[in-house]
DNA sequence: CTGTTAGCGCGTTCAT
DNA sequence: ATGAACGCGCTAACAG
C-alpha cells in the first residue's frame, strides 16, 4: 500500500535504523550527508509525509492555530482571515476557524475545546467584553492568545487594534468642515471598546467644534435590516440631519436606500460616511465617504504576533499594536 | 499541575487501571455504572479532556474536516461555510479552512498536505476543471471527499450542485416575458461547469423564444472592477441592451453603477438580473432581480454527505445532489 | 466487570 | 555516525 509510508518503512528499505531515518529527516547534525541524501530521496520517491498525530503527540506541537470570530460573512473578518492565512502558510501552519455568531456561550465553548492541545495558539475577536473578563484573564495564562480588533481593553494581553477613536474624531471633523451641523450617528458595537471609542470620537469632535451633542440623532443598530431602514427613514423625517455617520458597515445599505426612498438625492443633499471594508468601496467612493480599516494587515499582524510568541523570540514589551485606518473621501467633491 | 490531567492520573487517583478508565470514558458496556460514575465525576472535577493527538494516533480519526474554497470574502462561500460548520459542530468535528484564491497550484498543494491523516475528509470547491481531472480522479480514492458547487462534472464522485442551467433558462425567459429583446450576458466562471451551464441556459432560452444569440452582447469578467465598469458602459453605448443578465455577483455593483452613471434610470429603463447571495438582496429587491443560490443549504448537504461517508452508512446510489436556486423578482414591478 | 499487554508513528535519550 | 530502547496518551485485544 502506498498509503502506509512511515519512517519504519523507509528504514527497512534502506537497511538502516528508524532513529537514523528520523534524525536524517530532521536534518540532525549527527547524520552523514550521504545518509541524509539517501533518506531524503527515498522519502521523496515514496511520497513520505510524517504522520501529524504521532508528531503532535511526541512534540506537543500541532502546527495548527485557531481563529475565533463572530462571523465570516463580513468584509472585515474575511479580509482579516486572508491576512492570517498568509502568515500561517508561511510558517507551515494550518488554520481552524470557528464562528461564534456573536454568542458568548458558543465563544467560550469553542475556546474551551481548544485547550487540550488541539492547537498551538489562538487568535480571537470577541463578541462582547461585558461579562467574561475573568474567563479571559485565566485563559491567556493557559494558551498563547492574541486578540484582534475586538479586544478586552483592560486585560494584560496581546492586542492588535485600530485607531477607532482617532479616525472617528477625524471623520466627524471632516463632516463638520464640509458644513454639516446635524450629524446623525448610527451606533453599533456598543458592547465593545471599539464601538465605544468610535462613539467617543464622534462626540468629542462635535464638542471640539462647539456643536452640542443631541442624543436624538443617535440610532442603535438592530439585527433586522428592515428595522434599520425604517429607523433611518424616521430619523430623517423627525430630525432632518444633514449627515449620517455610520459606525458599522451594516448600516451602509439601509442608509443609502433610505436616502433614495426619501429622494434626498445623495450625494448632493446628505452626506453619508461609514466604516466599511466593502471591496466595491472604490466604486462607491463617488457617492460615499468611508473609513476603511486595514483588515488584511490586522490579520497579518495578529498572526505574526502569535508566531513570535510561539517561537519565543523578540516579544516586544509593548503588547499593543494599533494600526491606522484610512478616511477615503468622495472622489467627486472631495467631501 | 492542573494541565497534566490524563487517564493515567485518573486511574491512579481512583485506584483502578488505565484501561478501565478509558472504557468508562467511552461508555463501554463492560463497565459498571458505579465505576463509570466515579470516573466521570472525577474527570469533570479535574476538568479532564482527552489528548487529541494521542486519540488520533490510536484511532486514525481526527474529528477534523477540511474545506477548500477559492475565497472566503464571497457571500456564497461564507454562507456555505456557515452551513458546513453547523453540521460539523453537530458531529463534534473541527473545521480547517484553506483559500486557494483561484490558484490551481495552491489548491493541489493544500490538498496534498491533508493526505497524511491530518483530516478525516475534505469538502472542496475547485478553481477550474480544465487541467487536473487526473489529479482528482486519483484523489477521491485516497480520502473521503465531496465536491460542492464547483465540481468536476465528469468525475465519479460525490457532488453537491445547484440547478444552474435550469435557473438560468428560467431567468432569461423571465426577462423575455418582461419584454426584453436585447439581453446582454455578463459571463463569469467560464472555466467551470457551473459557469458554462448558466451560459447555456441563457442561450437556449433565447433560442427557445426565437431570439437570435448575439455574441456582441456577451461580456467576460475581469479581475479589475474598474475594467468591468468601463466595459459595461461601453456595452451600453455600443449595443443598447435592454437588460443585463449577470452570471456572477461580482458584476452587480459595476452594472448598477454603470446604469446610474449613464442615467439609464434603473429600474425603469434597463433590467438587471444577477446571480447573487448578498445579504442585502432583500433590500435591493425593489430595484434588482436576483438568482439566489441556497448557499447555506449547499454547505449543509455537502457536510452531511461527507459524514455519511465517514460513518459508512446509507450512502445513496445517487452521488449527485442538485439543489434549487430561487429567482427573486423585483418587489415593485414584479419584473 | 476489571486488568494486563501491546502497539499507533515519531523523536529523544543513551549506548556503541 | 548509527542504532536500540523507551515513552508521549490513548485504545483494543485478550485474560481473568
Amino acid at each position: 500500500m502506498s498509503g502506509e509510508v512511515n519512517i519504519k518503512r523507509l528504514a527497512q528499505e534502506l537497511n538502516i535504523s528508524i532513529a537514523t531515518v528520523s534524525k536524517a529527516l530532521n536534518d540532525s547534525y549527527e547524520i552523514s550527508l550521504k545518509t541524509k541524501n539517501r533518506v531524503l530521496s527515498l522519502a521523496k520517491e515514496l511520497n513520505y509525509t510524517p504522520n501529524p498525530a504521532a508528531s503532535n503527540l511526541r512534540s506537543n506541537k500541532t502546527k495548527t492555530i485557531a481563529v475565533i470570530i463572530p462571523c465570516i460573512a463580513n468584509n472585515f473578518f474575511s479580509l482579516a482571515i486572508k491576512g492570517i492565512e498568509e502568515i500561517a502558510r508561511k510558517y507551515g501552519h494550518h488554520v481552524l476557524i470557528y464562528q461564534t455568531h456573536e454568542d458568548t456561550e458558543m465563544e467560550m465553548s469553542f475556546t474551551n475545546s481548544l485547550l487540550n492541545g488541539r492547537v498551538d495558539g489562538i487568535l480571537t475577536s470577541v463578541s462582547s467584553n461585558e461579562y467574561n473578563s475573568d474567563y479571559y484573564r485565566d485563559l491567556v495564562k493557559k494558551i498563547p492568545l492574541v486578540f484582534f480588533d475586538r479586544v478586552y481593553e483592560s486585560l494584560d494581553a496581546f492586542k492588535i487594534t485600530t485607531d477607532d477613536y482617532q479616525i472617528s474624531f477625524t471623520a466627524t471633523e471632516h463632516l463638520i468642515k464640509c458644513g454639516c451641523l446635524k450629524i446623525a450617528y448610527l451606533y453599533g458595537l456598543g458592547n465593545l471598546p471599539a464601538g465605544r471609542a468610535r462613539f467617543s470620537g464622534y462626540k468629542d469632535a462635535l464638542n471640539a467644534h462647539g456643536i452640542s451633542y443631541d442624543e436624538n440623532l443617535v440610532l442603535n443598530y438592530s439585527e433586522d435590516e428592515d428595522v434599520n431602514l425604517d429607523n433611518i427613514k424616521k430619523l430623517f423625517q423627525d430630525q432632518y440631519p444633514d449627515a449620517l455617520f455610520s459606525s458599522i458597515e451594516e448600516f451602509i445599505i439601509p442608509a443609502y436606500l433610505a436616502c433614495n426612498y426619501l429622494q434626498l438625492q445623495i450625494p448632493k443633499d446628505v452626506k453619508i460616511l461609514s466604516f466599511s471594508n466593502m471591496s466595491s468601496a472604490k466604486l462607491l467612493n463617488p457617492s460615499l465617504t468611508t473609513i476603511t480599516q486595514p483588515a488584511f494587515e490586522i490579520g497579518n499582524e495578529a498572526a505574526k504576533c502569535l508566531f513570535k510568541i510561539l517561537n519565543k523570540r523578540g516579544i516586544d514589551d509593548d503588547q499593543n499594536i494599533v494600526l491606522k485606518s484610512s478616511l477615503i473621501k468622495r472622489a467627486s467633491t472631495g467631501c
